[in-house]
RNA sequence: GCGGGAGUAGCUCAAUGGUAGAGCGUCAGCCUUCCAAGCUGAAUGUUGCGAGUUCGAGUCUCGUCUCCCGCUCCA
């Protein structure tokens, strides 16, 4: 099959569909759907609680008990992860160092008019000056000049000036709102020092050429006088609302008593700054020596603008995160090593393929601790609503030490390690060590995106066979690792099953359910395991009552074979990886 | 938050303003020797919620909630 055909069919699979066998089989309901739901959250049923805690356990056993599964860092060694569980209400000081709750949202500024929203610090102020010659070649002084003005003749919206000019200058729409025929020169981008980046270029309007600059708004105008500020769309003012911060920020109470005012606190946005606080505690008390990772797995809450697509964007959520420090000289190497690990080890749980790709951030996408120039990427999944885009699984970030350093500032701890590893050597022999602030390499993944993406991976339409669908988990993952049927409810087919099944629960029931199900005909139990992802059925007929054997039925291929019935537990066990 | 669409049984969907139904699934019994077979029966609904119009509302109007799509946003 080609590369084409495959992208054709993964998009074709319906998340209605989906969504609708996730509530027929238990994988996740609605949450509080008896009182007509709650927006942004969700709850799952007995299978998808399973398969979560089998993603979940995955990680923990893979990252944590096993150090990236044993492969070697890139010092050689083998990796060092220890874990902890940190608490979600954190002293609210936390969040002010890590920059969530003054800088977490960007206010946004709405045109009433349009109905369009735009972040505040994307619109920019547009002049349209007269053509004298010395202009040409001094930049500076135009913009210095319109910059007098504070309510811009137009205004634009863009990432950047640049890319606001060129909007304005290309697209017919905003050409014609704003009296401008065509851009008769390229456009200039640079740097200054009064107004910071701005964007100049010639253009043609009706009334001549003019030269056109495109400059930051000044400070506190969209405050202070957003009704004569013209709209970026229109070119009326009138229309735009002052800047609006949304509190992403989930915010709560402490004590009974207490009002909101002298006791806020918030639900934690990222279970990272649980890790970073406790840095120091896990260095001193436990043998560890950086390089070395602290990782977590747990809730964390954001007050999303709109909660979308089934459980991808949820208000309440649960992360995987590891911070892991190292020396500032590797962080370059640690960073290439956890990226190229992580998408190894979502490819072993079965998202390969066009499906799952590993994407570098563009620079300006960079989130602020992100230092200018250090990695940053996605493992992100082709979700059936994301098609043929994609949707973030994980990302791998290099903090750089900008948390701890923020709370080392906010909190006034010493935070630096001591390496006695490195500096120079001593007259005996041994290094001088060195005090440093490590640097962070963050490979931060979303459990429950991770179980929507395999639950969309796992989804096969199948028009051949009875339940028209089945679910191919990875039998690693799979909530049902096993069934066992006696073909029919008689001749002693029932005895034999029954504790076959109770012994193969004794010694995989950590991993998963082993059904037992003796009603109704064979096909609609292998049907209905098929739904439920179960990958092998083990079934008692005439025969094994003779010779000893089941057959083993296979859910991707629908294959059967014969193995002797006291080799099962044996035979799942392998079939499990175990 | 804005615009558009939708909401009837667990699921998929019917029902001209006039007694809320079907198929599938689920459950019970019988039957059944490898893929939702068959037979008999059962349970399941304040038609998302709340008002209004009407003799009468699943159907028309308004409000509200939730979901879907598009904007917007997304550490």
């Amino acid at each position: 099959m080609s590369a084409n055909a495959e992208q054709t069919e993964s998009s074709v699979k319906s998340m209605d569909d989906i969504m609708s066998l996730c509530k027929r089989r238990g994988f996740i309901y609605p949450a509080s759907e008896i009182y007509g739901g709650v927006n942004g959250f969700w709850d799952y049923g007995p299978l998808g609680a399973q398969l979560k805690k089998n993603l979940r356990d995955a990680w923990w056993t893979d990252v944590v008990m096993k150090g990236c599964d044993g492969k070697l860092g890139p010092n050689g060694k083998p990796v060092e992860i220890v874990p902890v569980d940190t608490s979600i209400i954190q002293n609210p000081k936390v969040w002010e160092a890590s920059g969530h709750v003054g800088g977490f949202n960007d206010p946004m500024v709405d045109d009433k008019e349009t109905k369009q929203r735009f972040r505040a610090d994307h619109l920019f102020a547009v002049y349209l000056l007269e053509p004298v010659n010395e202009m040409k070649t001094d930049e500076h002084y135009f913009i210095g000049g319109a910059i007098e003005r504070a309510i811009p003749d137009r205004t634009a919206v863009g990432n950047t000036p640049t890319e606001a000019l060129k909007a304005i200058c290309n697209e017919s729409t905003l050409r014609k709102a704003n009296g401008i025929k065509k851009l008769i020169s390229g456009i200039f981008s640079g740097q200054d020092h009064r107004v910071g980046s701005f964007a100049t270029a010639w253009v043609s309007t009706s009334n001549g050429e003019r030269y056109i600059a495109c400059v930051p708004l000044s400070d506190g105008i969209l405050e202070r006088r957003a009704n004569e500020v013209p709209s970026p769309f229109t070119g009326k003012a009138g229309h735009l609302t002052p800047p609006r911060a949304f509190n992403l920020m989930f915010k709560t109470v402490l004590g009974a008593t207490g009002n909101m005012e002298d006791n806020a606190a918030y639900l934690r946005p990222e279970t990272a700054q649980g890790i970073f606080i406790n840095f120091k505690n896990v260095v001193d008390t436990t043998r560890v020596a950086v390089p070395f990772g602290i990782a977590q797995t747990g809730k964390a809450f954001r007050n999303e603008v709109t909660p979308r697509n089934f459980t991808f964007r949820s208000r309440e959520f649960e992360q995987m995160e590891i911070e892991f420090f190292c020396h500032p000289d590797e962080a370059a190497g640690w960073y290439a090593f956890w990226r190229d690990w992580r998408m190894e080890w979502w490819q072993s749980l079965g998202l390969e393929g066009d499906n799952l790709i590993l994407r570098e951030h563009d620079s300006d996408e960079l989130a602020h601790y992100a230092k200018e120039g250090a990695g940053t990427s996605d493992i992100e999944y082709r979700f059936p609503f994301t098609a043929p885009g994609f949707g973030e699984l994980e990302g791998i970030a290099d903090r750089t030490n900008f948390d701890l350093k923020q709370h080392a500032e906010h909190a006034g701890a010493k935070l630096e390690y001591f390496d006695n590893t490195r500096g120079e050597l001593a007259k005996n022999g041994q290094p001088k060590g060195e005090r440093y602030l490590p640097h962070v390499i963050e490979p931060s993944a979303g459990l429950d995106r991770g179980v929507l993406a395999l639950l969309c991976e796992a989804y096969t339409p199948d028009p051949e066979r009875a339940s028209g669908v089945y679910m191919k988990f990875h039998p690693r993952l799979a909530p049902i690792k096993a069934a066992v049927f006696p073909l029919v409810k008689k001749d002693g087919m029932p005895e034999v099953a029954a504790p076959l099944a109770a012994a193969l629960r004794k010694r995989f029931g950590h991993l998963g359910t082993i059904e037992y199900d003796e009603k109704q005909s064979i096909g609609k139990r292998y049907a209905r395991m098929d739904e439920a992802g179960c990958p092998f059925c083990f079934t008692i007929d005439g025969d094994t009552l003779t010779d000893n054997t089941v057959t083993v039925r296979h859910r991707d291929t629908l294959d059967q074979e014969r193995i002797a019935i006291d080799s099962v537990p044996d035979y799942l066990a392998e079939k499990l990886g175990l």
